[in-house]
DNA sequence: CTGCCTTGCATTGTCAACAATCTTGCGCTG
DNA sequence: CAGCGCAAGATTGTTGACAATGCAAGGCAG
């Protein structure tokens, strides 16, 4: 579908929501500067509600301000990927506990099984791509499950800079299969009630994954 | 001093800075609206870059945007506090485990004991304000020993409901001296090296005062 | 007296124009 | 040919004016 149709009048906040999302899937790279004037074109609205949107997301650490030279999405170094990989750790296992302490309905631990079992599926098939989709979809589901909207909220922006690195992070097969051993350790604890044992496991599994982040070539972390 | 002085040509960085400080201080209570008009003309800058400010600050979480009523400051409910209670452990968690894990200066360890005497004093004293101050202190030094400014910006943001909250907690003397024993463990554990059990003292430190906030009044969640 | 409508005021929402600033490419000089 | 201004273009910074919205006070009907 062609994306260069005239937007509906947005508010600020529906700006803000589109550019986040933009940002989340990749479309702007990390880096990249935003121009006021394209984007109020693009939404067909003034300069000003851009200008508050990109405001909005310089509050929520999406986009980085630069005095006379606007915005850009925000780029990450080496070792705030490393320390915002910390968080991640604390704030999952802590996505985790809260799941398992919950009283799930029927239909999330359906939700939660039928999860696992595509990143399964996807794994006996060998299909490193829907294994990467399946994946983080699996991660969204127990945040979702946690029922902590902030912890939901944080988790999402410590993930970020990882957007554009997991792709040769797909390519280590073999870690695929050691990956999804951790999620199903996970489930289990989580089906189970568990709490300590699902936020250990997913501790350790998030640890697991910033390894590899860690040995990422320097050329990842230059936003053009 | 007199406050009323037609203030400098500020940013919209400065303005946010400056609002960031009355609500942070107390100055501004939970739920007050704020007016563009009167920010604008105290400042001496258009109305623009008030509202420009607005935006960081409800993306940083200090203030609720209404639509056509303007901004008031951030009100959070029961249920939020408790949410946020729960990051803010594993948050401050993890800013110990890593304070705990790195290798202090001579300093920095001088300024956690230093920081822990004026508490134990505060403590004997039986001055409850002074206690109140250093205990912020004493947090905020932890944070900046781990060393990872992303967990120090969401610690940040999840204590923003905290800051009128906090009033009613010191008045229960007793509750000091049992906070500041959990000081002094992870004092100790830091000091030590331990992150394992500075993680666990922090933990089981900040779920103490979380149990507070969950028996609170429902008065104090009603913006005026 | 009570409830609803209306009218006026206070405030926010939006824009378009102008000023300030930065970048870029050109030409001049040594 | 390299380096240094310098001017033109592009982009952001800021404001004031006008439109739209919501709220409160007062009047009117029942």
């Amino acid at each position: 579908m062609a994306d260069d149709m005239p937007k509906q009048d947005l508010s600020s906040e529906g700006i803000a929501a589109a550019l986040r999302g933009r940002i989340l899937s990749g479309d702007y790279g990390l880096g990249q500067r935003l121009i006021e004037m394209d984007l109020a074109e693009e939404f067909g609205v003034g300069r000003g509600r851009v200008r508050e949107a990109f405001r909005m997301l310089t509050g929520e650490g999406y986009l980085e301000f630069v005095a006379n030279r606007g915005v850009l999405v925000r780029r990450y170094s080496r070792v705030e990927l490393i320390e915002m990989g910390r968080v991640r750790e604390v704030l999952e296992g802590l996505a985790a506990r809260l799941a398992a302490e919950r009283a799930l309905t029927v239909v999330q631990r359906h939700d939660l099984e039928a999860a696992q079992a595509r990143m399964d599926a996807a794994e006996v098939a060998g299909d490193l791509d829907a294994f990467g989709v399946e994946n983080r979809a699996y991660h969204r589901l127990i945040e979702d499950l946690s029922g902590n909207v902030h912890a939901s909220e944080f988790i999402t922006r410590v993930r970020i800079p990882l957007i554009r690195v997991q792709m040769p992070w797909e390519e280590v097969a073999e870690s695929v299969g050691r990956s999804n051993r951790g999620h199903r350790v996970i489930t289990a604890a989580i089906l189970a009630g568990a709490p300590e044992a699902a936020e250990v496991a997913m501790r350790t599994h998030v640890r697991d994954g910033n390894a590899h982040v860690a040995r990422l070539p320097d050329e990842v972390f230059e936003g053009r």
